[in-house]
DNA sequence: TAAAAATATAATAATATTAGAATATATGTA
DNA sequence: TACATATATTCTAATATTATTATATTTTTA
């Protein structure tokens, strides 16, 4: 199993708009990096940064085809991840039903709100 | 659904090892500030702004009992999400068959790597 | 009503993340 | 071999996140 660090590293990584835009994109098939830049409007540098560092976590690996790199998906956990993010969820979960337990709860009076 | 920013916001917001503690405890039930500084190794102050962070974003909330703050999951999206990220994956996605077409790529030599 | 317990808030200093700018590398092509 | 294309790397300034410290608020109890 992943560790709490590890679990940690991976959100720390998807949680940024470029890098989950270029993680969505790649769910989809195999693109290059100058695919990237047609519609992310940030500079190339800056792409390969956030490609590099997805890499670097082993989230996504590329093969090299003449002057291009083609990146792929690596890390099964990507797209699982991604279609919950994007599920709809309608009701909140049920509020504790009455008096839970913590610790130091005594519920000497009503309890509010 | 949510979109990419609240996407990105809730996983920035899960994606520190405190918060996620606090929050895997909340799977398990209703717990009160002082039951968190038990196996939290960190101050009060600084368990008071983890929590006042995730209820802001709406993922949980509390109910008052006396001088006790009982804390509970609202947010639907956490158990299933921390469920994945616990989850075993222990195959790497299939990488691309053979020349998936980039938009750039022509694959005029051969594919190395 | 004064003291204590439980928790929150505010201000700050330390640290981490990010994008931008300049430059470097590698490969294909004229 | 020189040039163009595709992409990466390095350094830096700006910004965001975090933990710490001190203090405030609310509620119960003596």
């Amino acid at each position: 199993m992943r560790s709490l660090g590890q679990r940690i590293e991976l959100l720390k990584v998807i949680a940024h708009p470029v890098r989950i835009k270029i993680l969505e994109e790649l769910t989809k098939g195999v693109k290059c990096v100058s695919d990237f830049e047609e519609f992310l409007e940030i500079s190339q540098p800056n792409i390969s940064q956030h490609l590099s560092l997805l890499r670097n976590h082993g989230i996504i690996d590329f093969y090299i085809d003449g002057r291009l790199r083609c990146y792929f998906l690596v890390d099964p956990i990507i797209p699982d991840l991604l279609e919950i993010l994007k599920k709809d969820y309608h009701e909140a979960l049920p509020g504790p039903e009455c008096c839970p337990v913590t610790k130091k709860g005594k519920y000497p009076g009503d309890r509010r709100r």
